[in-house]
DNA sequence: GACTGATTAGGTCAATCGTCCTAATGGCAA
DNA sequence: TTGCCATTAGGACGATTGACCTAATCAGTC
């Protein structure tokens, strides 16, 4: 899996979506460099693990600021997790565009094992991890993180039935992201990389497999 | 993957492995509850998240009675693991009793899916949650904790050798770990239980291909 | 019954947590 | 300049953390 921060900032609008002062840090600016420190902290150190002071002396600013712009930690998870959504659906979308066929789209979906191989390597899936976590706390915040996976797992489905598979689309599309998930989780344990090209080819191979022009012993 | 405590305590040897006074509670006793109750609270709350009054409301003991059998945090976790080795080494060896065929023993590391599907559902993996997390904390005892996966995949790699493909016996073995990461991690993020059968059968009939009779685009 | 060593309970310690308050800052409008 | 409002810095809060110490308790031995 892994959405991808430094990745996804390509993908991401401009930085200034709304009209902000003009010379920098204006409040709206505050904001967002507090979300892109906790997205990145949450992911490489876990969401309970990383404290307010943490996020305050990556970007510089007083810890007593926070309040102002989150009155809660956990407000700060939801705008995280608002923020991959968001960033997901252009990932998604930008997929979509560059790619000609579904076959293109479902490489471009197991691309991102290969991308993002040397983060996955130290930290494993973004969205895997920070469910684990959250399934642990029994958070309520479990059913939003959960709602990222849903987001590639209907595209996914998507294409599996744009590919001639719509009865089974959903369970194809669980089966990519369930291989996705076990690849990051055990390429972090081991710090395998090899582990993940082997993966990687493999995935590939299933996804030909899945082609109805492929498949011969399907209906009798 | 999911290694189990219950399941496992059937596995695990009498409770008095050694002379301990004798009307129970003597100090070895005591130890050994400790690392009963953190290997829980570790599994459904994490490691991080689990205190040391946690554990000792747990058992019903001092908060300050801990320093006398560990000194540190650190040294329980290394004592849960050192546990889940055990008892990982224990439940393999069980596996290799009951069944008569590599092919048994294969369906026994896959049957833990259905047989532990309600924790997995609710906490994911013990041993692929805790890998993650300390991977993200930077723990040194990750090696450790990587160190129950390669007890199941030396001992998966076996059994595929012995089915006829020692030459990528390693390989399968890890796609096994693979699968079993990944649907624990779904499951857990979706809390499907139908999901968990779905991809069982599927690794099941993936075990049943990789029978050498059942390969048959092979060597040319 | 006194002694001994193992075990335990209770409490203290500094550090850190998320939360919250208040005063200072700075740009903009009147 | 004056005042206004958004933003920020800094600190204080009560709670909780892992770590640590000490006195009480216990069983078994002499």
């Amino acid at each position: 899996m892994a959405i991808r921060t430094i990745d996804l900032n390509i993908v991401t609008a401009d930085p200034e979506p709304f009209g902000c002062k003009e010379a920098g840090l204006g409040g709206a600016d505050t904001r967002q460099q507090i979300v892109e420190a906790a997205d990145r902290l949450f992911y490489e150190g876990g969401f309970e693990a990383t404290a307010f002071a943490d996020i305050a002396a990556t970007i510089g600013i007083s810890r007593g600021n926070f309040y102002y712009h989150f009155k809660t930690k956990d407000e700060i998870l939801d705008a995280v997790i608002a923020q991959r959504v968001e960033r997901t659906r252009m990932l998604l979308a930008a997929w979509q565009r560059a790619g000609n066929t579904p076959l293109d789209h479902l490489r471009s979906f197991a691309g991102m094992l290969i991308t993002n191989r040397a983060k996955i390597m130290l930290y494993g899936c973004p969205v895997g991890t920070l469910s684990a976590e959250l399934a642990k706390l029994d958070h309520a915040a479990l059913d939003r993180a959960a709602g990222i996976f849903s987001l590639f797992r209907e595209w996914l489905a998507d294409r599996f039935a744009a590919l001639g598979r719509a009865s089974d689309a959903d369970t194809l599309a669980m089966h990519l992201l369930m291989r996705s998930q076990g690849i990051a989780t055990l390429a972090a344990a081991f710090r395998d990389e090899a582990f993940i090209r082997r993966e990687f080819a493999a995935i590939n191979m299933w996804i030909d497999e899945q082609l109805p022009s492929a498949v011969l012993s399907e209906e009798p």
